[in-house]
DNA sequence: AATAACTCGTACATCACTGTTCGAGTTAAT
DNA sequence: ATTAACTCGAACAGTGATGTACGAGTTATT
């Protein structure tokens, strides 16, 4: 038996009681394997996300006693996760708008995939619950200061609300990965185009005239 | 007894057989119900939408034999709404990017609801169901034949695909509509950020230097 | 006023998912 | 090598959704 001591925090690091490695490889197990088929599909059964895992499915509920409480987990691990992948190397010391084009180029997909879960844990976990503890978590705290120290430097726009350029940022992100499940977007193209479309979108003096900043981007599907 | 003869379709006009006047309304009163519970929540079952009609969930299953059935009428009605939404004066005549202007003015709100309901359809119908009978529908082929206006009259950026233009267009709208949603912002703010934020993107020659063109928008949450 | 169309509630069969329990087998840790 | 932690599959109860069947009542149509 395993219910009763091992239980309810497998999320945060908070553990007092010491934990086997194998249980604690599992729980990885889990949260990688919920994670992923998450950010595929919202409709995701306990049985096929411990089978993915590769464990069985009383295992699951060992580690995590509701379904709640691995949707909670997986967020906190998606964010966490999102908040390492944002860190680029001169985040706060590079111009504003370089480490904006920069992050796109390197993890454009993953922040997709932290999107993905939100609306999950958005369905399941309800509105409030979500926005209150995650919302203002490292990521979008980190945005934030990023953008706001482009507007002092002059390079982004300063005439719209920084959360909104935040959600922009996000929303163009979202977008694009979207074609690209869907197929109709090659994902090798993405960067380019969501750099091409952000930019003007975001910067405070989009450049003009210089037709070199703006040519043809994609062929596909013209 | 009714199931047999005024079964499956609801859906589309061609109806062989003549229909009482109570049984159409309360096939609009279903469809109108649906789509907005759809909009609101991807999660709604037959009895919910059966209720919000005023109807009895049975003969909400006369109508619609299956959920697929019904989803799939509420798309079809969807998709129509939205075309003559679309349809505001001066369609094929104004410049292109008035005209996009104007639509997001007019039609946000609207365009946004018929964007989540694919949300459903996409995660109910499948994927391909979906792209290959709808998505170029009415709307969307409007939409492209704008945008491709606007780019042989030099203002609109010739440097992407239309595709993904079309797309960035709906994307921004669908950003902002999921932000007025959670309450972080004022529905009253959203066509002008829109405005703001989606005409850099898309214009040919963004005008620059006159900040005339870029004042304050939104104080909230700056 | 008569007929057929349409409505309703109730009840039933089926299914998929969640969460729990049991007992027995593995495996990491000391 | 012993113990406690951890694993597993199988089986069960509960819930909620889908879809069907019946029979009786209401309402539009001619």
């Amino acid at each position: 038996m395993f219910t009763s001591p091992t239980s309810y925090d497998a999320t945060v690091a908070q553990d007092t009681r010491r934990r086997r490695a194998d249980a604690e490889r599992n729980i990885e197990a889990i949260l990688d394997a919920a994670l992923r088929l998450f950010a595929a599909s919202t409709n995701v059964s306990m049985t096929e996300i411990a089978h993915a895992a590769g464990v069985g499915r009383v295992t699951l509920y060992a580690h995590f006693p509701s379904r709640e409480d691995l949707v909670d987990a997986v967020v906190e691990r998606s964010l966490a996760e999102s908040a390492e992948l944002i860190q680029v190397d001169g985040f706060d010391t590079a111009p504003a708008d370089e480490v904006l084009v920069q992050l796109v180029r390197s993890s454009w997909q993953a922040l997709h995939r932290h999107r993905r879960i939100r609306l999950v844990a958005q369905a399941e976990l309800g509105e409030q619950r979500l926005k209150a503890r995650h919302e203002r978590a490292e990521v979008a705290a980190r945005l934030n200061r990023l953008i706001t120290r482009g507007q002092d430097e002059g390079t982004i726009r300063s005439d719209l609300p920084v959360t909104w350029l935040v959600t922009t940022f996000f929303g163009i992100l979202h977008t694009a990965a979207d074609e690209v499940d869907a197929g109709w977007l090659a994902a090798e193209d993405a960067p380019a185009i969501i750099e091409a479309t952000l930019l003007p979108a975001l910067l405070a003096q989009p450049r003009v005239g210089d037709d070199a900043s703006r040519q043809q981007v994609s062929r596909s599907r013209s």
